[in-house]
DNA sequence: TTTGAAACCTGCCGATA
DNA sequence: TATCGGCAGGTTTCAAA
């Protein structure tokens, strides 16, 4: 069943695929050594088992004009299931909502929000978020300025 | 000089490659009513001008051992052009850190982590960001799942 | 907008280890 | 038995007409 050990190649073509995703199969068959056929079975195999889940193309928020990215802490006035699952309901409507994590610690929630003003997240914080049916408190965070931002994921030696 | 005002055939054009950065040429102009040469010469222009700025294949973590999701805020002893260019590069050399921001607040930086196991932060922790020079706080907020994580940056009207 | 050459994708088959 | 490499057809790209 959890048949999706990584070896030494599969792992090759993922960092090649997360650097250059539109990168051809000749090109990656020739990075790692391999014939084309071959090279092509593993990269459906790896998109079939759900180990590459999509190709996007990655926007500069700055070019678009969204140059404001605020951190959000969400607590809610009950923990249980319905209200959670409200609340995740509620803020997958918002495209402001970059990611959301339910967290451990003082609050329930951690959203990253991407808007172009302040005047624009206010808008959100007032209008939509502190209408959602169960948030009690909300602290804000703002960026200054984005240091890293990584999309592929690390290769870590086991310890 | 502000040449990258996005009409709608650019925005569409946007949304569809974020949405799938693998479709062809052929596919997009079928899609947003426009013959290919135009739309390529769109796209090409996008990628020039830096509003597209890579295509990346995405990776599901937890398919390859990444479970655990960590925000880590920082504070240094001393914010000064210098020691703040110092921690930067530090964490650019870290394999773990996903995203980092310098923000406003308590903190000085906030991290994003991405390992495999509680044993693993702690060694991130305790071998290697605590060491860096001028870290004088350290505090961590486990995520328990995530709810949401896009790349696709909001179409936001105008207030 | 159309066209045509070059590059690319991908299923199939025999070879290999 | 599972994975590889080569071949062949259909498709896509892209620059020039």
């Amino acid at each position: 069943m959890p048949e999706n050990a990584l070896d030494a190649i599969d792992r090759k073509i993922i960092d090649l695929l997360q650097a250059d995703g539109r990168m051809s199969n000749q090109e990656l068959s020739d990075r790692i050594g391999l014939s084309p056929s071959p090279c092509l079975r593993r990269v459906r195999q790896l998109e079939a088992n759900g180990t590459i889940a999509r190709y996007v193309a990655l926007v500069d928020p700055d070019k678009v004009g969204l140059s404001v990215t605020a951190f959000v802490r969400v607590r809610l006035d009950q923990q249980d299931d319905r209200h959670l699952q409200e609340f995740e309901t509620a803020v997958a409507g918002f495209p402001e909502v970059m990611d959301c994590y339910l967290m451990t610690g003082e609050a329930d929630y951690q959203l990253r929000i991407l808007v172009s003003s302040l005047t624009q997240f206010e808008d959100f914080l007032r209008r939509r978020l502190t209408k959602v049916n169960g948030v009690a408190n909300v602290t804000t965070s703002f960026a200054l300025r984005p240091v890293i931002y990584k999309t592929a994921v690390p290769t870590l030696q086991p310890l």
